[in-house]
RNA sequence: GGGCGGUUAGCUCAGCUGGUUAGAGCACCUGCUUUACACGCAGGGGGUCAGAGGUUCGAAUCCUCUACCGCCCA
């Protein structure tokens, strides 16, 4: 047993206790354990900047999880990886160096993305370290790693040969700043003000026909019109056919309900490929394509006069034409809303080129019975995933046209044109750097690798597996898959948790977790979500950590529910500071009476005070408990906090304090009330342990070792409750006692009194017979509480009914 | 436009399987060296539980509508 200096110093304690469990091994999965697994597929932070107190929030949520299910006996597998894959990655070296891979060639580039990505996911690991993090960091990952990139390539040639998996020439998501294409997930809307431009179009008999349209650029590439066929001021032109303005091209009037009529002049233009509509209605309608747009977001040689220019130079070159000729009645100024690239805000376009998709379309209903074979946390959360598939317009693109990704594990016969993959048993290869171990089929050996390489999520949805070590024959992948919990914030649910999903129904038939948890965003004081890439995070996690300690970060970060953002406020973390502090000071109390104290095997004769907080203390662990295990650390939390500081600080080691410091009060009364607090002190640390993990190791290793030496708080046993101690009697006489303390403070208050002050007498009166019965034997707590001289029960049977259940307490002045 | 969540004390939030007088932390006021803690202790002020209707002996809690805020998706 340690000593217990006056002042708890955390900064010394933490890196003492890091240590510690490091040296021990104590957040170690043991792979030949016997007892049951739970396993956690953490999130690895995307490497595209620096971690904030979101991501402390949300991963310290995780942490609670991981310690508490540790402490009821399970083996959890708790690993840790960084998504240091792909085009967040790539844009992060492009903004902090300047530098883009067209003007450095690829292999600087990809040079310098590794040195940032190691520079990051160091400092990553040691913000993981200083929270307290209980991860097991023999199991850590890259997504970028050879082991990564074997399973993703694994993961194609699986789905391949499945059929999952197809290669088509269609239009595709394109962001031209990024030149690639991009999958659905990746597009997010955004407002911003815009030009509707009224544009003249000549009808089949030579009337005019005002079309509005926010791209006008895109005229070259129109290839019909739409019209409500609702619309009564428009029908008659159904079947009809217009000629385009400067271009001179004739295109089809048609039908469809998708035209507003209430937007513009209620007909719009159809062209390749404006909006995703316009890709609908050439699908539907089989319209031609007009490539107007390329892969650099130009316009290409369909285009005449607007040849090479980019998107907003054409726009102003076509209104410049139109307005020449007289073909512009208005242009007005619009508020419009326009899908944009997630990564860099660049509106994207739809460009028709080759990529490779992943079949989710055709499997909707199977990853919607997936979604409902998961537990999720809180349970509203489910319908984000429900509404997300039910509204998939898109399969998903898993080809970019990037550099630093996970290549694919294909080559083109330069003959043939036949696709032939790799071996499973060569991964990971690099299509561009050798060739296949055969021949093609057809007997050539000329070959054309895929230079595109595989969008992040093709790796990152695969962090079970990866995590796991899927393809290595030592076990572990089964002890630790389907994964107990996948902990995430909400806006990935689209993305991690959807694409997860996906490879685990259809490499393994079967979801990946049993349970998600869905945490809410750290906000800033204003309100708005703290984010990595747009570098608002006001408060910097390693000032706070140093400022407060990492356990009063973590208090905040259990301060709200699955599912509910939190303000970063530094007020709630030093709320967690005085929680810190105050059980400190509440143990360094009790270390004069439990120093060397050895808890006996049975319960010494209690006193009734004693019964009453060993009592309250069994609701506790089982309400807390259940808290726990629903996810609801919030809960759990405020629970045993509140016991903490209510009935043990503030009530009950004021009435016991008598016994404790004055034998003459009675050597058995001291023997109970050391049982008692020992009991309760012991089990409320332990409950705190997941929130608290270095001031409660830092208590345990002094106070609770006994003679044994115990290797931390954090793998001993959680609270069970026992029922034989619940005692409704004694809960009753409790309730009377802090009623007594309460009756005397107000009176003290009142007078101005010290706490401390003494009383002359203490009369308290009560018509329940049982209730002075216990009291008697609780003489020396009341005086504790009451520092009375003389405490005086009476028995008043002849009560008023407002008064009933009530004790009445006098206070007579020393 | 569709879906989801929310609206409770000055601020941030609990409470919502309906049941004494609606709670906590912070802030505020008053007082106080309790052989643990002034990073503390005690006492106190402060709320028509967003609004309207309904169910009920009884509604912050259940139902309907309205308003506003936020998020997700169009």
């Amino acid at each position: 047993m340690g000593n217990l200096s006056k002042r708890y110093i955390p900064i010394e304690s933490e890196r003492t206790w890091r240590k510690n469990w490091e040296e021990k091994q104590v957040y170690r999965f043991q792979s030949a354990s016997r007892s049951p697994v739970y396993s956690i597929d953490t999130p690895p932070p995307t490497v595209s900047g620096d971690l904030h107190m979101g991501h402390c929030y949300s991963y310290c949520q995780a942490d609670f999880y991981a310690r508490f299910h540790r402490m009821k006996g399970c083996n959890v597998f708790y690993p840790m990886g960084w998504d240091d894959n792909g085009l967040p990655t790539e844009r992060l070296v492009e903004k902090r160096l300047g530098i883009r891979p067209e003007n450095v060639g690829p292999e600087v580039f990809i040079l310098e993305i590794l040195k940032t990505s190691q520079e990051l996911e160091h400092k990553y690991k040691n913000l993981w370290q200083r929270l307290g993090l209980s991860v097991d960091w023999n199991h850590t990952y890259s997504t970028i790693s050879p082991e990564s990139r074997k399973i993703a390539q694994y993961s194609f040639i699986d789905l391949f040969r499945k059929g999952l998996v197809y290669q088509a020439s269609s239009p595709t998501i394109w962001c031209p700043v990024c030149r690639t294409a991009i999958a659905q997930a990746e597009v997010s809307d955004m407002q911003r003000s815009s030009q509707f431009v009224t544009v003249t179009f000549k009808l089949d008999d030579g009337q005019p026909l005002l079309i509005a349209t926010t791209r006008p650029e895109l005229l070259p590439a129109c290839v019909a019109i739409f019209v409500n066929p609702l619309d009564e001021r428009h029908r008659h032109l159904i079947g009809h056919k217009a000629i385009t303005p400067v271009f001179g091209k004739e295109v089809p009037i048609l039908a469809d309900k998708k035209a507003d009529p209430e937007k513009g002049t209620g007909i719009v233009m159809c062209c390749t490929f404006g909006d995703a509509t316009d890709v609908k209605w050439q699908r539907e309608r089989h319209l031609p394509i007009v490539a107007a747009i390329d892969t650099d977001g130009r316009l290409g040689n369909q285009a005449g006069a607007l040849v090479g220019l980019n998107v907003s130079e054409a726009r102003q070159e076509v209104i410049k034409l139109l307005a020449d000729k007289g073909l512009i009645t208005d242009i007005s100024p619009t508020i419009q809303t326009v899908s944009v690239h997630e990564r860099c805000d660049t509106p994207i376009e739809y460009i028709t080129t080759e990529q490779w998709f992943v079949r989710v379309l055709d499997q909707k209903q199977r990853l919607l019975d997936a979604g409902r074979a998961i537990n999720w946390y809180p349970s509203y959360m489910l319908a984000r995933y429900e509404d997300w598939v039910q509204n998939l317009e898109w399969d998903w693109c898993i080809s970019r046209q990037r550099y630093h990704g996970v290549p694919f594990p294909l080559w083109y016969c330069a003959s043939c044109g036949s696709v032939t993959l790799a071996d499973s048993g060569d991964l990971p290869v690099d299509p561009r750097i050798q060739p296949p171990p055969a021949p093609c089929k057809c007997g050539r050996r000329k070959w054309i690798p895929e230079e595109s390489v595989m969008d992040t999520w093709a790796t990152s949805s695969l962090t079970p597996q990866i995590a796991g070590r899927w393809l290595e024959p030592d076990g572990l992948f089964n002890q630790v898959f389907p994964m107990s919990l996948r902990p995430q914030a909400h806006d990935i649910i689209r993305t991690w948790t959807f694409y997860t999903i996906v490879k685990s129904i259809y490499h393994l038939d079967t979801v990946p977790w049993k349970d998600v948890a869905v945490s809410g965003h750290g906000l800033s004081p204003e309100g708005n979500k703290v984010s990595k890439s747009k570098d608002n995070s006001v408060v910097d996690p390693l000032r706070v950590l140093d400022k407060y300690s990492a356990d009063a970060v973590r208090y905040w970060a259990a301060s709200a529910k699955l599912g509910e953002n939190a303000l970063i406020s530094e007020e709630r973390i030093a709320a967690g500071q005085k929680l810190v502090n105050k059980l400190w000071s509440v143990s360094v109390f009790s270390y004069q009476f439990l120093n060397g104290y050895r808890i006996p095997a049975s319960s010494p004769e209690l006193v009734p005070t004693d019964k009453w907080v060993l009592s309250q203390l069994q609701r506790l662990i089982v309400e807390t408990t259940q808290s726990f295990a629903d996810y609801d650390h919030a809960a759990a939390k405020t629970k045993v906090e509140a016991f903490f500081w209510d009935i043990l600080a503030d009530n009950y080691l004021e009435m016991v304090k008598a016994r404790l410091y004055d034998e003459a009060q009675g050597l058995s009364g001291k023997q109970s009330a050391q049982y008692a607090l020992y009991k309760v002190l012991s089990a409320l640390n332990k409950m705190f342990a997941p929130f608290l993990p270095y001031i409660t190791e830092e208590i345990f290793q002094s106070l609770f070792t006994g003679a044994a030496s115990r290797a931390s708080i954090h793998t001993e046993a959680w609270p069970t409750e026992n029922k034989e101690l619940i005692d409704e009697s004694a809960e009753r006489l409790g309730e009377a006692m802090v009623e007594i303390a309460v009756n005397v403070r107000r009176y003290k208050s009142q007078q101005h009194l010290a706490m401390g002050a003494r009383l002359d007498r203490v009369t308290i009166s009560t018509e329940e017979a049982d209730l002075i019965e216990q009291l008697k034997s609780c003489l020396a707590d009341i005086r504790s509480v009451t520092r009375a001289e003389t405490v005086e029960l009476r028995l008043d049977t002849a009560r008023c009914s407002e008064s009933h259940g009530k004790v009445d307490v006098a206070v007579g002045l020393h």
